[in-house]
DNA sequence: TTTAACCACGGAGTATTCTCGTCATTCTGT
DNA sequence: ACAGAATGACGAGAATACTCCGTGGTTAAA
């Protein structure tokens, strides 16, 4: 699984627990609503500044949105 | 502390271990030996793909690269 | 049927990462 | 002290992340 989806996939997952939209994360993270949208569909590859800006949003660690299924 | 600074010490740290220097590990992982250095000194937010990428030389998880003293 | 919320997607522009060449500095071993 | 290896530093350009504008599609509720 590429790093790209794994990120995505946590995102998509830790937003929507915290019950969030993507326009509401990309406010709070101070980022725009397309690039969220674009995040989830593995478009980019974020760099580690705003993996910890949405980290901080979604009160996750920065290296959870790394982490795949059994680390 | 930064995300920058965690993972440019957690970078540093882990090449050192392997005993392989900034431009082994740049050949390695297919990038340049001075954007090593420079991510060693927090001078760029690397992209979570050159993450990936230094995490496989390094033989470490991706999210170990951005995980600091306590996680 | 309308209205609203949410999301996918395109294009154009700006900002930043990343590459490459080069030279200066520091460190290591002899 | 010296030579060689490792790293720091800098500028220029290519590549890509990121912003900002808009359009259209889907779903659910009024």
């Amino acid at each position: 699984m590429e790093i790209r989806e794994i990120f995505a996939a946590n995102l998509k997952r830790c937003r929507k627990a915290k019950g969030l939209s993507q326009e509401d994360l990309a406010h709070r993270a101070e980022l725009d609503r397309t690039y969220i949208s674009a995040l989830e569909r593995c478009v980019y590859a974020a760099s580690i500044d705003v993996v910890a800006r949405i980290a901080k949003v979604l009160e996750v660690k920065p290296s959870d949105l790394l982490s795949g299924h059994g680390d």
